[in-house]
Parts: C-alpha cells; structure tokens; sequence
RNA sequence: GGGGACGUGGCGGAAUUUGGCAGACGCGCAUGGCUUAGGACCAUGUGCCUUAACCGGCGUGCGGGUUCGAGUCCCGCCGUCCCCA
C-alpha cells in the first residue's frame, strides 16, 4: 500500500462531510429551537381561520413503528401546509393509554401496568419528537391520567342518566384458562382461540353494560354532510345492515309463548313450513320435549365453538336438531315443526326465524335434507309453474302470490304491502326496522381501564356514583393471580362503598370500560387537557370543532370511526356537542409492508424500525421516502435501495442550495429561454404541488420536486446561477420542501440568509403569467394510432392545427392517399384522423 | 359464503379535472466521464419484439362491447389483497 493512498482517502472523507450534511446535528439543533420559541404552540386566534388536523391516538406500546411514522409524518406535512396557507393550525398528539397489553405485561414480567404504561409512554415522546412533526405538546392528552379517565366516567354517567347506558344480560366470549371475557378482536382465527394463551373461547352469559349505539343507527346512515372515503363509508354501512320487513309473532303450541321473527319477506308467510330457533334462543328449553334434550345439549355446544362467520357460511352442510316442539303459523293458524339449527344467529333479529324453503336458499337446503316440507307461496311472472316437490332450488324473486289464503292472486309489487297489512289487522305483526348493528358492549373484566362509575345496592339496585365524588380511580395496590383474573374483584377494600341513595352497604362496579371509550372523546380533551371544570373547555370547543381532517388507518372503520360517531351524537342530544358530525373529512393511509411484500411481524424478521432509519438518513428523508414510495392510501413494501433515492435527492437540493449561498459575483451566461422555461417549470411545479397537498396526493409532491430540482441542475449547466428566475426558483423551491423536509429547509433559509422561520412562511403563489406558452406539441394520430407530433401556437383555431396535422409526411404516409373521412381536434391535446 | 378494493416495464409507482400523445418520478441495470481505485459524484440511455440505426409491429391480467379514440366506461372470466357483529 503507497503512503499516499490514505492521505488521500482521508482528504475525499472530509470533502465528503462538508458537501454532505450532518442531518443528526441539523435536525437536533432545529427541533431545540422550535421547542424553545414553541413555534407550534397553537392558541385560539380569531383573526385567522382555524385547521384542526388529526392523526390517529397511538396505544403506547413501548417503540414507535415505521406504520406511525406512515401514519403521522405525511398528515405533518399536510397540517404544515395548511399553516402556511394562513390557518391557524391545531396538530396535537396523546396516548391511548389503558388497554390488555399493560396487564399482559403485569402477569409475564410481574411489572405495574401503570408503571410499564408511562415508561413507554416516556420512551414513546422522545420517538415522536424525532420526527419533527409539528405537535403541539402543550395539549397533549394520556387517557389513563386520572385527569382523564375522570372525565370518561363523568361521560359514562351522563350516558346512563340520558338513558344511552344500561346493563343487561349477554352472551360474551370467555377464555377460561385467563379466566376473563375477551374482546371480540382478541378472539382469532376459525377455531376461536384466545389470543394470549391460544384456548378456544367460550360463550357465557354475563350481566353486562351496554351503550345504546342502535339508537343511532339510521342517523349513521347518512354521510352527506361528511367527506369521508367511499370504503369506509361502505363497511359502516354494511355493519349497520339495515333491513325493511315485517317483525311477527308466532306462539308456541304448548304454552301459548311468544316468538317473535323478523322477516324481509312477510309476503312468504303462508309458505313457512317450520321454524328455526338459534341454539342459544331462550325458548329452545320450553318447547324441546324430553326425549331430546341430550341431543340438544350436545348441538348446543358444538355450535357454541363456531364463529358468526361459519355458522352463516351458505356453503356449509346444514345442520340441527328438531325440538320436538310445535309452533302456531299465525296466518293460517297451521302447527308447524319447530327446529334449532346453528345458522341461526342469536345476535342476528331476534334469533329465531321462520323457515320458508321454497323461496329461501338456506331453509331450502335445511328442508331438502332433513325432509321437510317446500311449498310454493310465490310465482315470478317470467317463470314456469313451481312445483315444491321437485325444484331443485329456492326461488328468492318476488311475484304473484299463490296458495296464500286470502292474498292469493296478490301481485309481486304489492305482496310485501298486502302482507304487511294482513297481519296488522290480525293483530299478530307489523311493519319493522332490523340491523346488524349491536349495542356496545362497555364492560370488561379488566384492571388496567377506566372505572365504571356505578356502584350497586342490594336495596336500590345500580346508582351512579354522585359527580362530585369523581373521580374513581384505579387502586395501586394489586396483585395478580396466575388465573387472569381482575385484580379490581380481588382487591379487599376497593369495592365496597355506601350506596349513594340508602347510605347502606353496597359494592363498585368492578369492570373497566373498554378503551374505545377512551378513543371516542380524545379529540375533544386535547382542546384543554389542563381543564378540570369540565371534559372540556366550551370556547376551545367554540372555536377549534370539528376536526377538519382526520387521517389514520382503515381498520378502524367499524370500530373506533363508529364509536366516536355514536359519541358525538348523543353528546350532542345531551346539549354537550355541537353539529352533527366530529370530524369532517376522513383520509386513510396503506400499510408500509416489508421488503418481502409481507405484512411485517417479528416473527419474519421483516420489520423495519424507524429509529435506526432516522440515525442513519436523519428524518426529513424518512419522511420524504414515505411520502415518495407509493401512494398514501395505498401503501406498499418498504424498499431500503428505494430510499437511496431521497437520500440523493436530497444531497442534490442541499448542494444547490450551500453551492448559491456560497457563489459572490457570477455573471449569468444562460439564455432568455432557460431562464423562461425554468420559470414555466418552477410555476408549474408550484401548481401540481399545491394541488397534490389540497387533494393528499404525497407521492407526487415528492416527484413533482425531483423533476424541478433535475431542471435546476439543468439551468445551472446551462449558467442561470444568479439570475432573478434563479433567486425566485430557489426561494419558492425551499418553502415547498418545508412541509416535507422541515429541518433541512429550516437550515437552508438560514444559509440563504433568510429571517426565522421558514415554517411562518407564506405558501407561494402561482404566477399564471409563467405558465402560458406560446407554442405546444400536439400528437397526430390516424386511426388512433399516433404517427408524429406537430408544433403550433397555442392559440392556434382547429382548422389551423387540422391543416399542420395533414401536412406531415408521416401522416400522409399512413393515408395511403386517401382522403381522411373525419378529423377530430382535441385543442390543447391531439388530432385524431379517421380514415 | 357475503361485501369491498386492486391488477400498468426487472421493481415501487405516474397518467388530477370530463375517455384524448401510457410508462412521469425513483430503484435497478447499461454506457461514458472524473478517478490509482469506487458500493461516491456527474452525464446519457433504458416497456417488449425486430433493426447497425431509423422505420415498423406488439403492448396497461384474460375475453368481448361502446367510441373517431379505452389503463380509464360497460359485460363476462381469472388472479391477488382487505373486511365480516
């Protein structure tokens, strides 16, 4: 090895260091000030329009992911954006901080849920800070702060005194290893296991707090007054499953006992031929008769294994048991055979339906296989006679009804009418409403949750805890069984209190609320999380609601998205709300996935982690990756060759930039026309980059300023360094990356020797004067295929273009000299010659 | 089973608005420059087939349709992904 070698490659390092910058040093340099001037700081100002920017409440599970990262830095951008176009910006950030993975923590590794919670939460703030996002920390909120969860019993309270909470009796999932109810997310797969420790769950009846969400269910429906996307308003939709019918009362033989069905179809009434009760219906063990109870049981228990989902399935082999039982048809007062079977649903109508096989698919496949009648009550217009012996399928159409008593002969477009009527008369049904949409249920068998403010007497019965006693809070003092079981039920004092009416003895409520009802109010306690009159602040409230976007990931659509929906309605019935709606535009990002094209999971060891990204490329190029690499709502896999790209992207704009503010007395040598078409550039990107930010288009803001930063280099060469149009370039340039890259352009204002800060800057303004062309490029294409391209004024009337089009040669060529048999001209766009 | 979304080069993806020049931008690759050197930087090229090159032909999952014109609209398939109390 020659000496030199390494003088030299030493020198090369250091060149290298000054061309390159030193993102670690910029980007900490900057974030201090900012917090230092709380340039984000935002405070009620009525002189400027108000934004109020959301991006989803993180569960604080101890490391930030690149999917947060996703999430949050392009919703950053976005607020940013708005910032400079004059409004005044809210962009706040908490944590949604109770939850099962803080007690699955307590059991594994014997740590307080409390004390596990804040150290990630602690660890969590100084991630988010990283990404130099414009959070207004100032309102930050932490749901499991007794500050509050306060205020989420306080919530709970006026719920149950409006008469929007009440308790009743249910059928939960219950893992009997943990020892506990489970959410209906924490039950997986086919086979229904507990996500933790892998035991098919069971069904168990439980006393139970519910929120009436039903009550709301049509007002869901509706979406006008909302920008929210067609997707998610699709999946509400079709959770909420609204459905028009008829609800009737069929009795049992033997005790005169009410069914009650619902049906779509009421017009199918007189082909009911036997009914299906779902195995867990209540009358299952008044109408079974001895003689099968044990084959009852055995269903019973199988069906209480199988999901929604499989018992619904249409493609599975049907199965049940008849009960012995006998029903009452109420419109022809025929005994009809009653069955239980498990593709009925108990929390589907009324968990019981009559069974018309001839014209439905499932009850003709139940009838068909356990020999049960099919008798055709309806015959569609366009069709042979039916003959319930021999279809071989139901026939679901509408038409004339037949063999239906005294409706016989009713036409197809009246028959639901008619039925409907007929059976009102007869006092034995009615017109009726059913969804899919359930009531939530709220309680669950945790610790680490908001109390449940109710306490019960055995006197008077459940009363909620008097407000000014608020708030309950969670005890520290517990321990945990190896069992699971809430450390709230075992507690040896906690529990018992005086009633709040008798004075007497009486016992908390000891479940925890489901953390969606933390999630359902977050919005409106980052207003004044300091407050402590109330959940919020009314003029906070005033001025800053509704939120005006709000971005997050798909999966919340049924859940959370639907919540807060129902939370702010009733709200808003209890005078507490205003408007109709919380947030007024909703936007979802994709999924970043790995570089396999996998979801990413620790178990693939394809997981990428923000932390390292940004030691190595500093966040200003992690954000701008992430907005570049695929469209937002989209998502895509993470492609760590990908992100060279933005990382050269960005050494180009910042050599640029040093290069300029480092250059005294160059003359321009350029010509009239680079100056012009890097001015048309600049103003056209200025265009499609206001544009994309209105419209939340990330990926081609990012490329729209590559492009221009390619034609800036292409003017340099061509010696524009110095000119006017250079200066307005570069100035423009640089506020449109701050929104994308906020510390780099931060840095760069300063070395151009601009006034902080950038990010109280002005957006830019489009100069149409810049974009107008005298002349442009046309496509001239015969019989749709292009075959040259041809230059006119811009102003040019078709006749004009028609005649440059047929003068090319090329043109003439593929006319084979033909005369054209029509011209089409497309101003602006192309020429199409039909030949 | 039902509901929804999507399908464009070797790869990620562009093509806004009302159907109007497909493949922007980036990765990768290739060639050249600078270099003792390059996994750095700069420049050029890059859908496929054919060609020395031009020309030409073919091209947005497959098959049909509407239209002067279809990635975009309609119908039918195939495939992938997501959601489902």
């Amino acid at each position: 090895m020659k000496p030199g070698k390494s003088i030299l490659k030493l020198y090369k390092e250091r060149q290298k260091m000054t061309e390159n910058y030193n993102h670690t040093e910029i980007e900490k340099k900057w974030q201090d000030k900012w917090d230092a001037d709380e340039l984000y700081r935002s405070v009620i100002d009525e002189s400027r329009p108000k934004h109020y920017a959301l991006t989803m409440l993180p569960y604080p599970s101890g490391d930030l992911h690149i999917g947060h990262w996703y999430a949050m830095t392009p919703s950053d951008a976005r607020a940013r954006y708005m910032r400079m176009n004059g409004f005044n910006v809210l962009f706040p950030i908490g944590f949604d901080s109770f939850g099962l993975p803080a007690e699955g923590a307590a059991i594994k590794n014997n740590i307080h849920p409390k004390k596990w919670t804040y150290a990630n939460i602690e660890r969590m703030r100084g991630q988010l800070r990283s990404m130099g996002a414009m959070f207004d920390w100032e309102r930050e909120a932490v749901s499991s702060d007794e500050s509050y969860y306060r205020w989420s019993e306080w919530f709970f309270i006026q719920l149950y005194k409006n008469g929007l909470a009440y308790r009743k009796m249910s059928p939960v999932d219950w893992c009997p290893s943990c020892n506990t109810t489970l959410a209906r997310e924490q039950v997986w797969g086919d086979d229904r296991h507990c996500e933790r420790c892998g035991t098919p769950v069971i069904k168990k009846d439980l006393d139970q707090w519910f929120f009436r969400t039903t009550n709301y269910a049509d007002e869901m429906l509706k979406f006008e007054d909302i920008d929210w996307p067609q997707h998610v308003r699709t999946l509400q939709t079709n959770w909420i499953g609204r459905s028009e019918g008829a609800s009737v009362i069929f009795k049992t033989e033997v005790g005169d006992h009410d069914m009650e069905v619902f049906t779509t179809r009421p017009d199918t009434l007189w082909g009911a031929t036997f009914m299906v009760l779902s195995p867990e219906h209540p009358l299952v063990e008044v109408v079974s008769t001895e003689d099968k109870k044990a084959e009852i049981e055995a269903y019973k228990d199988e069906a209480a294994r199988q999901s929604d989902i499989e018992r619904e399935a249409t493609d599975k082999e049907k199965t049940g048991v008849f009960t012995g039982g006998y029903a009452i048809n109420p419109v022809n007062d025929e005994r009809i055979p009653i069955w239980i079977a498990d593709y009925v649903l108990m929390s589907y109508g009324t968990g019981a339906i009559m069974a018309v096989p001839a014209h439905d698919e499932r009850d003709f496949e139940f009838a068909r296989k356990f020999g049960l009648e099919v008798r055709v009550v309806i015959q569609p217009d366009d069709m042979e006679a039916l003959d319930g012996e021999t279809m071989e399928a139901s026939v679901p159409a509408k038409g004339q009804m037949v063999n239906s008593g005294p409706l016989t002969g009713t036409p197809g477009d009246q028959s639901v009418v008619k039925a409907i009527e007929f059976i009102g008369e007869k006092g034995t049904g009615k017109k009726a409403v059913n969804y899919k949409l359930r009531d939530w249920l709220i309680s669950r068998q945790r610790y680490w949750g908001s109390p449940i403010p109710m306490i019960h007497c055995e006197k008077c019965g459940w009363n909620p805890v008097p407000e000014d006693e608020l708030p309950i809070t969670l005890p520290e003092d517990v321990e945990w069984l190896p069992t699971g079981e809430s450390p709230l039920k075992l507690h040896p004092t906690w529990k018992h209190v005086k009633c709040p009416e008798c004075d007497g003895k009486a016992v908390r409520e000891t479940d925890t609320m489901d953390t969606f009802m933390c999630s359902s109010w977050y919005h409106l306690r980052y207003l004044s999380p300091e407050y402590h009159e109330g959940p919020f602040d009314q003029t906070e409230y005033d001025y800053w609601m509704p939120v005006d976007i709000y971005t997050g990931g798909i999966e919340h659509a049924t859940m959370h998205l639907m919540y807060t929906r129902f939370f702010h309605k009733a709200l808003r019935d209890m005078g507490i709300t205003k408007g109709d709606e919380p947030m007024s535009q909703l936007r979802n990002q994709g999924m970043v996935l790995g570089e396999d094209h996998d979801k990413m999971s620790k178990s693939k060891g394809n997981v990428i982690a923000p932390d390292a990204l940004v030691d190595k490329y500093g966040a200003d190029v992690v954000r701008a990756y992430l907005m570049f690499f695929s469209r937002w709502d989209m998502g895509g896999p993470w492609n760590s060759q990908g992100i060279e790209g933005t990382v050269r992207w960005m050494r180009r704009v910042w050599t640029i930039f040093n290069e300029t503010a480092n250059v005294t007395d160059v003359t321009p040598t350029c010509s009239a026309e680079t100056k012009k078409s890097l001015r048309l550039k600049l103003h056209e990107t200025l265009k499609s980059v206001t544009f994309d930010f209105e419209n939340v288009g990330f990926n081609t803001i990012i490329s729209s300023l590559m492009e221009l930063m390619n034609e800036i280099y292409k003017a340099r060469s061509e010696g524009a360094v110095g000119t006017p149009e250079w200066d307005e370039t570069l100035d423009i340039y640089l506020r449109m990356l701050a929104p994308v890259a906020p510390h780099i352009a931060e840095e760069l204002w300063q070395v151009m020797g601009n006034e902080y800060s950038i990010h109280t800057q002005a957006w830019p303004k489009v100069d149409e004067s810049a974009i107008v062309v005298n002349e442009i490029t046309m496509g001239v294409q015969v019989n749709g295929k292009v075959r040259d391209r041809i230059t006119v004024a811009a102003d040019a009337d078709d006749d004009t273009v028609k005649a440059a089009a047929l003068a090319s040669e090329n043109v003439q060529k593929f006319l084979e000299g033909k005369e054209p048999r029509k011209v089409i001209v497309i101003p602006g766009r192309l020429v199409n010659i039909v030949k």
